[in-house]
Order: structure tokens, then sequence, then C-alpha cells
DNA sequence: TGGCATAACCTGTATAGACAACCTCTTGCG
DNA sequence: CGCAAGAGGTTGTCTATACAGGTTATGCCA
């Protein structure tokens, strides 16, 4: 069909990718030079450097100069609508995280979640129902589906020093991700666990995870309205030298008024 | 200090961004081709290439085989975070929109915004407040301050054909900007702006952007929590081929339940 | 043994040249 | 007059080569 074939830097590229999403390179491996890339290969070491050099803009290898290449950690991957993770960000500011998990147990998909997940009614899923505090003040709950498929050993997990979301990210990298934010009065569950007063709002964040064209989990993250807010900052690239990825993250953060 | 001097692509690509920058060069105007840029700056026809090429991936510009290189649409130079145009968003879906201009004068700054412009408190800035709506529902309420030194003609612009982001768009490129989202109960008059019930809580998005490491605008666009969210969707790059623009966009749409 | 020069390897950049594919406009033929 | 062929410009890719600068390990010499 396609009449011209792919262009060999990119074949490259996406080799390299996928023997990193296979796991055969894992993070801080080191990826084959352009001479050894040119040997193995045959491509000229400039297209091996194009390769590889974009790789290092999409944020899936590092270069040294002098050393060489390495598959990046999984962290450095993470995309500006990635939400940062929000025991580093507590601790980030230097206070102390804390987190309760409520529930923990396979149960059977409810119908909206069922649909969410592209599993039958009723079928098993993973859940995990957690809060985080700040300092003992809780700041988010978190409510979590995941398929039964994607994650075998959810129950064991200790979800009260690992977020689930750093677990997530173990078990596979991240191929897909939807996000949505909404404000919302929480029902009176979730208005306990997080100490709210009646008719304060939420900043609730939803989030889907793919993988393999598959949605894989599900997540709500609530948090009390009057006590956070979600920042990003951004600047364009191109000019600054410095690392894109600092400057256009999200986080959820504190504010205090 | 710098022993060695900035690479020749780099200095090819921040010349050709300050030629859009300073207005030389305007949206779908030709840039130089690759030849012209050797003929005129003396690099090889692979250093031209390599500074146009990174400039189509970082949005500047947009290259057709066998055409030409043209500065791109400021649309498509916007990044994933800024939140799209909503008068687009609307017609998207096939609405009708519609937009009230309820306040543009110029006005002393209070306490609060003089701070956040970096201008003295009391001094002259710019003030706009306007309501859009979707089929006649109203959806947003958009409350500007811009400083004086940046827009001189702020007064004179029809805000219900154009919308202020757009018009800030048109004036300078955006060079640096911050979001936060929050979920609040807005106070009474937003509220009846919005036709909203009481205790029904805002997603509210404050917007503050800089220009030449100055802040210029400072921006809260308030939205009805029960009909709006704010969804963003992400795919990694490098291996669809399909426009890494589409995808990452964040857009504030409308749920129906 | 300690320290330094050096070799070996790596990435980063730059050049010159080549071919392919694509687009537009002109030219010439039927 | 209409259409096809071609010329010329443009981007896209690839190669071979070169030099600079950083890092690490080796090995020699004092």
């Amino acid at each position: 069909m396609t009449s011209t074939p792919k262009p060999r830097y990119q074949q490259l590229k996406e080799q390299i990718i996928s023997r990193i999403s296979s796991g055969d390179l894992r993070p801080l491996d080191r990826v084959p030079s352009e001479h050894e890339l040119v040997g193995s290969t045959g491509v000229s070491r400039m297209t091996a450097n194009r390769a590889l050099r974009e790789l290092t803009d999409e944020g899936y290898v590092e270069r040294v100069a002098g050393v060489g290449t390495f598959v990046a950690d999984l962290k450095a991957a993470s995309h500006p609508l990635e939400v940062r993770n929000i025991a580093d960000e507590i601790q980030t500011r230097g206070h102390e995280h804390r987190a309760t998990v409520i529930d923990l147990e396979v149960r059977r998909a409810a119908p909206d979640i069922a649909d969410l997940l592209h599993v039958p009614q009723g079928s098993n899923v993973n859940h995990v129902l957690l809060v985080h505090f700040e300092n003992d003040i809780p700041i988010q709950v978190e409510d979590w589906y995941v398929t039964i498929n994607f994650s075998k050993d959810f129950l064991t997990q200790d979800f009260q020093r690992i977020t689930p979301s750093a677990y997530m990210s173990q078990i596979a990298p991240l191929q897909e991700a939807e996000h949505v934010v909404r404000a919302k009065v929480p029902d009176a569950r979730i208005s306990r666990l997080l100490k709210m007063q009646a008719d304060e709002p939420c900043l609730v964040v939803t989030r889907r995870t793919w993988v393999n064209a598959r949605p894989v989990t599900f997540a709500r993250l609530f948090h009390p309205g009057n006590r956070f807010e979600l920042a990003g900052r951004y600047r364009p690239p191109g000019i600054a030298k410095s690392h894109p990825q600092d400057s256009n993250i999200v986080e959820l953060r504190n504010f205090d008024r």
C-alpha cells in the first residue's frame, strides 16, 4: 500500500521504542551507541544520530556527551498533562505525607465502571480507595478501578507506601491518557473523608489510561476546592535551553489563603 | 564567558523566531527556503534543514514538500496547556455562539491585581468583563486585566466578535503562561451572570501571561461546574504520525448529564 | 604506590553531495 | 484551445567525512 517505505531513522526509533516498551531495555539501561547502530543496522552515523536525538527530544532516552545514551527514567518521560505524584509534591513542600487505605478489594464492576473499562458488566475489577494527608489534613481521595488482566498482584500492594499511579507506571509505560477536571459538590462519603463542610465544592480529576488501545485504569481524584488547585506553567520551546520538562508540568498544589 | 558559541542551527532558529516575534514574518508568510538560507547565511543545507525541521516540531512554522516553509498559524502554535478558544469550541460542536460585553473600561488597579501585574497600586489597567453564551445559555464569564503598556487600543476592540485571548495573541506571541484551575463557589455577581443556582460550584481558570519576562495579562474564566469540564488527552510522541497538536489539547467542553 | 599523560570511545555539530518525491508554472504539441 | 510533458524550485532523506569536546580506562613513569 505505502509506496514509499518508512524513513530509516523512523524505523530505528520505533525499533528502540519497542525494545523499551517490551522491557528489553529498562530505565537507565544503556542504549546502543551511534557507532554500534551503524555497525548493526548499516545506516550512516548521521541517521543513527537523528534517531537518538529525536528520541531524546521526545523523552525516551537521555544522552551524555562522552558517556552514552540511556533509557530515560519513567518520571522524565511523563507528560505535561500528567498530574504529579501527590506524595512527591507534599515532600517537595517539606510537609509530612501519609496515606490511609480505606478499601482494597476485587469487586464486581458497576455499569458505569464496566462501560469505561470496556469489561462485561458485573465482571471483576480491582478497586482501591484511599485518602492522602498532608500534615494530617486530608487533601486527596483516590478512587481507582483497574482491570484484572492488567494488574494481577493488585491486592498485595501496599498503597500506603506507593501511590497507585506510581505502581501503575511500574507495570507498563503509559500509552494514552485522558484527564477530565470538574468542579462538583461531592457525595457524603467523599465529603466526610476529606472533612469538608456541606456544599463545599471539590476539584475532581478523572483519569483514564490505555495500554495497547484498551482502557486499563479509571481513577477519580477528589480535592477540597478551598484548599487545592491545579496549576500549569508554560514556556514555549526553542529558545530557553533549560529542561522543558521542568516548566510545563501540571501540579496539584496547596494554596494558603 | 561561554567558551563555545551557540551552534549555528540554533542561531538560525532564534533568528527566525525573532523575525516572527517582531512581526517581520507574519502567519502564513513564506520563510526563506533552505537553499536561500544557505545563500544568505553560509551554512550548509543540512544545517538549515535542521533549523527549519526543529521549528516545525516546535510549531513555529509549517512545511510543505515541493512548496515551501510558512509561518504557522497562531492556533497551530498553541500549546497543549493552552485552553482552546471558547468560540471555536462552540462552533465545533455546531452550536451558536454569542458574547455580551458587560464592562469595558480603564480602571485603577486594585491591590491584588496590581500585585499580579507588577504595576503600582492604583495605576490604570485595561479591564473587560464579558459573558459567552452557547445557544443562549451562559457558559463562561471572562474577567480580564491587561496592562496599559501592552495594549493601547484595548478600549476600541469589539470583544463580542473577537475573544480577548484571540486579540491578545494578535498583539504579541505568547511567551509564558500560567494556568490555575480551582473549584469555587462564585460570588453573587458571577453567579447571576451565569444563571447559576446558589451554592453551585464553578470551575475557575485563572491565567497569567508574560511577554519579555513581564506579566501583561491576568484573566479569570468562570464556568458553571455542573455544565462544564476541562478535558485533556495525551498520546506519547514518536510512534503515531498524526499531528501531535490534535491529541494533546486541553479543551473546555460541555457534558450533558 | 601515586599521579599524570594518553588512548579509546562517546556525543554534538557541521559540511558537501546525492537522490527521491512533490508542487507549480511554463512550454509546446496535437 | 486544451492538455501533456518538462523544467525548476522545494522539502525529505541518506551517506561519508570531519573536527571538537567530554568521559573513562589504561598504562607508563617517577
